[in-house]
DNA sequence: GTAGGATTTAAACAAGCGTTTGAGCGCAGG
DNA sequence: CCTGCGCTCAAACGCTTGTTTAAATCCTAC
């Protein structure tokens, strides 16, 4: 048996790491699902965590190739000047979806499990996801500060924060939600046009002056 | 020793689930940080699962408990007529951080574990969490169908996710970012008005018609 | 057609898990 | 003083974990 061994791995680790977190899925699951023998894993990845590396690898490198070549379209558009926020935003958010499409049912899984993997706060394990976002955050960052000039440095820092928070979780409990009402079931697209218009409207919003508003607010 | 063993394990476990995640935190780890017998677990709370709910029960009472009577008071504030969104959304969003500060240091861990367990999608557990929520959802949800009649029921639902994404990653990463860069640390009470901004101005952007929105693209 | 490296296999490994056990502790009420 | 109860303790339970072993099998290249 076994077409392709590693492949199969990946896939049915992707699925599963998905579905139930890395920390709660053993290496039994998986081998058990994928048909092929536990020590299948130590031999062609090494370890379990490299096998997470490898899953992750896959995946994210298409996404923030795209990201960044998007965002260098975005800025050589505007030439000198700020580029526009939307556009920005949408370099952002988009290829994760564009890819879930191009991937079809291969890539389903993934995308929650990228959405889980934000949620992971083991040292480890972050440093390992985080080290290949260093560079899409930096150059995001730099064109957010210049699209929104009325923001300081920490109000941007933040308010990336609220955003990928918003994509992380969609990709977490957006398949959930769609299961749980169907009436409120969205094409990936359409949930992407929603979630741009929402970021962009949320990093637009006005910096607020903490104590005027505080006092103005709540009553 | 062991002036009150059952609260130390409460507030050992509420960090440590809140650092590491529930499925990474054993038992061990946990007597271990509490000076305390292992087998104290199985005696004061039955069960690991049995522990994790009590510590989520613990925070999440008063703090659902404050969100209904803040809206409330927004509804009874407006009347018949529809809400102020900025209220509810307020109303929503507020009473986590005004409790992290009621609580002190005592608390600190435990938005982290909210934080945490939004991301897992372990079935048992996501039923144990969601099910105290039922009823702020239903109560926030009708209330900005009403504070935005632009938008259809699934928008509405989506928009919640966005915003409950947003709060769900800044109570996780929040502390980090703080950490590792200090020039973007911030009161939380300030962290929760950015907050409010940016997700009644996503709430309130306009409702993408999904063709003609991706056509606009680059306003 | 066979030699030899690549791959797969069942079995075993030590370590850690959540939970249970039963003896022993300290301290109240009689 | 002693009984009884709430609590703690070290030890052991059976089970699962990630990884390693060494033999068996496959497949290519000669």
């Amino acid at each position: 048996m076994a077409i392709d061994t590693r492949k199969r791995i990946l896939d049915v680790a992707e699925r599963l790491f998905g579905e139930r977190g890395f920390p709660a899925t053993s290496l039994r699951d998986i081998t058990a699902a994928a048909g092929v023998n536990v020590a299948a894993v130590s031999y062609h990845f090494g370890s379990r965590e490299a096998l997470l590396a490898e899953v992750l690898e896959r995946r994210i490198e298409p996404i923030n190739a795209r990201r960044l070549a998007a965002l260098d379209a975005v800025e050589a558009r505007a030439g000198g000047e700020p580029p526009a926020l939307e556009a920005v935003v949408r370099a952002f958010l988009s290829p994760p979806f564009h890819m879930q499409r191009v991937w079809g049912d291969e890539g389903q899984g993934f995308l929650r499990l990228v959405g889980r993997i934000h949620g992971e706060t083991d040292e480890d394990l972050r440093a390992t996801f985080v080290k290949r976002f260093d560079e899409v955050f930096r150059r995001f960052t730099a064109a957010l500060r210049r699209a929104l000039p009325h923001l300081d440095d920490a109000d941007v820092r933040w308010r990336m924060l609220f955003l990928v928070g918003s994509m992380a979780f969609t990709m977490s409990w957006g398949p959930t939600l769609a299961a749980r009402e169907p009436a409120a079931a969205r094409e990936p697209e359409d949930v992407l046009e929603s979630l741009v218009l929402y970021a962009a409207a949320g990093m637009a919003a006005p910096a607020g002056a903490p104590a005027a508003v505080a006092a103005a607010g709540r009553r």
